[in-house]
DNA sequence: ACATAAGCGAGACGGTACGTCTCGTCTTCTG
DNA sequence: CAGAAGACGAGACGTACCGTCTCGCTTATGT
């Protein structure tokens, strides 16, 4: 009742008084939220069904997460979170590896479709959420490509001025329309939008 | 899909006996929906509540559309009817009509967010959605663009053979990361995702 | 929506619009009820349980009933019900079947005691129950006592000008002291029961 | 029952080791509980709430008291004590005092209501409670009215044999019917009740 | 004209989940 | 050890919508 305790980052704040929570709680909850979001999807998940599938108390979820989208962003936080930035030598092998091999996370593989469509339809309901969207999905994968193609650059694979914030929404609009179409991004037409991205990144000598 | 009298569009069709269904019953729902979406948004909108602003029974609307993603495509077909290609006899001007005057609406503009972000959830649960908003508005503003593009051809401005989904999908991409990052596209920030576009679509002679 | 429709009795009343409501959906309802109250008693009694027990929505229950108490006040209602006064030919043998025979639901037994108690329990908080329970048990068990008195006065057993109200308010008062003491009300109890009420109506003729 | 330590009696009794209970959290909360039953009634109170008022810890209150309902006798025990008979030189007089003088929590004035109703509700779940409700209210005033009547014997006011316990019955039945038939007992209704109950004393000499 | 058939408003019904509340137990820290 | 603080499992609360259903009434045919 003193004051915000919510979100368990402000567990470990404050002075600490009373029984302190059980991580280990957290990270069951959070484990079977991205487990059934992996199942049934955002919208058919329900607290209830996430306090059952790990055996915790409703109110425990509620004492952590103030709604199921709070909770679905910590759970995406964790399971979609980067390791490490694909080094193959070349671009198209870095860019290979980011849209295809890291995890089968990247971008809309997995859940991340789910999670970057219900901030589209929450954004204006919740529009405090895009923060933390950004802070935790968003940022890390900008950074992760400006790295990339920082080191194409070095090695002089491509030009020095190109948009790198115009060609990563290039490359992420090309997988957001694949999903909304019902494309699968199978090998050749990974390999069409990676020529794509690529030409596009090599300023033309005209112009 | 197998039932007989699902989608206003099929009342037209058949032997019509009995009572027919009042056109303007139609009118008012799509109405309210879509009232209803600009206020409180998708997640927020009950078929309820659609019933009580439009003043019709529950069992009317259940009548006409099997379900609350069904009600949403076809009020958004409505409200988001393109209505003509803009032609102002540059690329760039008819790009920048198509993405700010077209009633505001222009992908992503309005609700639009919502329903792409919807799509993007649902997608897995009901593929069977994918087909109808692929239809209604995906690929008219598809033809559209494509249009755009041959015309932009024709007059000589880009080159013959650019992949104008690529090109598509990295618009769209550009309005997608707008909105998840909260970001408006305002006159300058369009302006430079007009000169990506169009340097893009100038195919360097060198490759 | 367009007025009172709780309390199947109003359900009679009223124009009908809509689906009627099922009435073998009330007995089951009520059913229930006194079967819990019955078994587990009042405080323990949950409209959950209720819900489970007679196979019916909770939903349906709160459409009918606004409260607990609602509901539990229908129910004895309906289970209390007295049926017929015993007419034995003395006032003794009237007032033992009374109390013993009739259905072992005479004043506190069965779950009497439950409602009187919950009736002084919450009397404060929820004044307009005590209405109906006067009207539904109480009243119906004032005249019943009635009756007997005033044949037993016809046939000459007792005075005339005997104070019929506190008269029953001893016997409730024994039966209620009983209960609250934890003693059987076991045969030769109500035969001691019964000379001290017979006593106390014959008007002494020194006074 | 089992324990060692509730019920603050428990606490003079023992070797008493460690931290010795602070008497005045005890009386801070039984002020409190006696408090929020005059305000919101037995079944509307909370031990949460009781610990909120008191500004007690919720483990404190359980530490001492097993139950809400332990607790509530407790209380009363302590607002409820008789401190002295009434003795006025009439049996009238030494009932009326009784009724109406002592504080105004005679029988069911005051919360007496409620704490009767709920052993009335709870006897059949929890019949252990009726022991401490026997020893700490009911017992104190059957002695009390014992001692009244015992008075009014030797002032030749009543006779020997007069049944007492139905006498007080009788008395207390009035009392319930008048709470549950939400009647105040006001004057003119506690001197009728006075003449009934002196009469019903006076066995008259022809039986 | 009049049966046939569907439209429509109204609301019952079985469900599911919501987010809140209180319960009683527990664990930890401070004095 | 007492006491404050709060985590935790449990489970009922009353509400909101869901999608289906059963009514009574209305409104167009097609014979």
């Amino acid at each position: 009742m003193t004051g915000q305790s919510k979100h368990n980052e402000e567990t470990k704040t404050g002075e600490s008084r009373g029984r302190p929570r059980n991580p280990e709680v957290d990270r069951v909850i959070l484990e079977a939220t991205i487990e059934i979001l992996g199942q049934i999807g955002y919208s058919g998940m329900s607290i209830e069904g996430v306090a059952a599938r790990s055996g915790v108390a409703k109110t425990t979820i509620y004492r952590r997460f103030d709604s199921k989208l709070e909770l679905v962003l910590n759970a995406m936080n964790q399971s979609l979170a980067i390791n490490e930035v694909p080094n193959t030598g070349s671009l198209r092998g870095d860019l290979k590896a980011m849209l295809i091999d890291s995890g089968g996370l990247m971008f809309l593989g997995g859940r991340g479709a789910a999670i970057v469509g219900t901030l589209l339809v929450e954004r204006e309901q919740h529009p405090e959420l895009l923060e933390p969207f950004h802070r935790l999905i968003f940022e890390p994968r900008q950074r992760q490509l400006h790295e990339i193609f920082n080191r194409a650059n070095q090695r002089g694979e491509i030009d020095a001025d190109a948009d790198h914030q115009f060609v990563g929404a290039s490359l992420f609009g090309s997988v957001v329309v694949s999903a909304l179409t019902g494309r699968q991004l199978d090998e050749s037409a990974v390999d069409r939008l990676l020529d794509n991205i690529i030409r596009s990144l090599s300023t033309p000598e005209v112009g």
